[in-house]
DNA sequence: GACGGGCAATAGGTTTTTTCTATAGCGTTG
DNA sequence: CAACGCTATAGAAAAAACCTATTGCCCGTC
């Protein structure tokens, strides 16, 4: 099958005759008999009926001309776009972020988007990782990034950094007599009153993963599925919690959280980039994806964002 | 853009060089290289970064190969669609009905289809004509039935029948002196007690835009969007509603409704069946949608369903 | 710093495909 | 029943796709 022979099919379809629509075309009649004659013995089923008035689709042909119409749209906003890349990129994008790195990440890729490509409306989204895969495997969103991509198919992935996960605690409330410079035990912080997200958050998730691996059990006295309001409660001393210390540097910054890192064990996880397959790559989705890597490098060369680089890599 | 250059193209970004991809489609390495030069031409924008060790693809590399993917998806998918249209027809269909209509259409097309296509799974679905339009939008649904079709665009809309509404009531309740075989005014029908679904309701919006026409103000006791609980509550003298005669025809047969023609003004509705051009067509929805002409011919003929037929035509 | 290997680009000839002209066949219409 | 309008077929011409041979280029290696 051919984008000539389909473009052919349409203007047979849409003339109700092979001579008109060979008209409309701008080739000889016998010619367009050939191409259908060659498309009908390559799918092996009649599409026209002919008639000494012209011609009529057959089932097959209407459901061939449905399929035919939207490969050409296709076909024409493919061209469109690739020769739309050379001009300036445009256009929205949209990119599904957890709270934790929207949290250190949105504020700056927004004002670098906004300062470099002016004609590109970047619409950041933060949700739970769960929704944004979703949105991913649907291609509902250009961007996303994602902590677990081991359910993934068919995406292009790119590991970004390892953050490890940090204890913390408000200043005036440290539990533990060795200073939060020195790493804490993951056993002793299990012996505080926690305050996690439920387990369908993909960081709480992680931490029950690693407790039960070295048996140990959590005593989470406070369930809250929002990552502001946990740093409150901490900042408060109504409990204590983990997480990745981006998420939290706010807050350490300004002096109301202290933060320790946990050994025993060290948790680790990496952060993804991903991109589905299923929306198409405009320019402008390229373009915030180079931003995002230059961003994310910028905030970890300033230690705003404490990981561990990963070489750049793609999965295609 | 040629099916034959997205197919090399992709060949090309899979294997990172001309020759390699040459090796794996099975022509020759000059070759690819013409259809290259010849695709960046006609896109006017280059595709390919050419290196002494193969190539990699630019910006716009990558948006053609995500759209070329797409396309040859879909054109892998149009070829088996044609092929399986000889075949028994098979799979879901899935069919939007407004309720008044599915009161009456729902049952015999369904056991229709369960005789005469054993291997399609109906999917009937009972809403309002606004859902029903939504989803013919987007192209969730095979086929719907609405009433208003002024608002669609590109849409192929096949009419049906023209149904005339009427007014019903409770046996011992008929309001009226004259007998229920005479028409009754509008304006007469206004001073009772009315049982009417909501203004978001289509029935509704049409019945007041005739009132409103004629100078007649509606009284509307009560306001169910549910026709079942409506006809209950008029065959309970609780009132008395407007429906197109279809929608109560179980009720008047069981002799716990009488209904009586409207004059002054006759309020009548063409009835679509309508069919989104972004569901690709399947032989399946090709066959639910003879069986329904079929059924709805079998219907009006029995009266049934009391309408005036309309010459078949087709606009796509 | 010259050499060889691997790659893509170019040139020119060959094959295949597409298109054209001419014409036949066929049903409908006047 | 002849003329018209349509599609199908045949064979020649034009266009395209493709092939072989060769060049040029960059990189790594000797």
């Amino acid at each position: 099958m051919d984008i000539k022979q389909l473009r052919y099919f349409v203007a047979i379809a849409e003339e109700g005759s092979l001579s008109a629509a060979a008209g409309r075309i701008g080739i000889a009649q016998p010619s367009l008999s050939q191409h259908v004659k060659n498309l009908e013995q390559q799918l092996g089923i009649d599409l026209l009926a002919r008639s000494p008035r012209g011609v009529t689709l057959t089932q097959s042909g209407v459901i061939l001309l449905s399929h035919a119409r939207r490969i050409l749209a296709a076909v024409e906003q493919a061209s469109e776009d690739v020769r739309a890349s050379g001009l300036e990129p445009r256009g929205e994008v949209s990119f599904g972020l957890p709270s934790s790195v929207s949290m250190v990440l949105s504020v700056p890729l927004a004002e670098t988007v906004r300062l470099e490509l002016p004609e590109v409306r970047l619409r950041a989204i933060e949700a739970m990782s769960g929704f944004i895969q979703g949105w991913l495997e649907e291609g509902s969103i250009d961007l996303g990034i994602l902590y677990d991509v081991s359910a993934l198919k068919h995406m292009q992935i790119r590991p970004l950094i390892t953050e490890e996960l940090f204890f913390f605690s408000a200043p005036d409330h440290w539990p533990f007599k060795s200073s939060p410079d020195r790493p804490v035990p993951l056993a002793e912080v299990a012996k505080l009153d926690l305050i996690l997200p439920s387990r369908s958050h993909g960081l709480r998730a992680m931490i029950d993963r690693f407790a039960r691996a070295n048996g140990i059990d959590l005593r989470v006295s406070i369930e809250m599925d929002a990552l502001t309001q946990i740093k409150t409660l901490v900042a408060r001393a109504s409990g204590y919690t983990i997480l990745a210390p981006a998420a939290a540097q706010d807050l350490v910054a300004r002096g109301e959280l202290v933060a320790a890192r946990i050994d025993e064990p060290v948790m680790r996880r990496p952060v993804y980039l991903v991109r589905s397959p299923d929306a198409t790559v405009t320019r402008a989705s390229q373009e915030v994806e180079r931003l995002t890597l230059q961003v994310i490098q910028d905030l970890t060369s300033r230690n705003i964002w404490r990981g561990y680089a990963i070489n750049e890599e793609t999965r295609v």
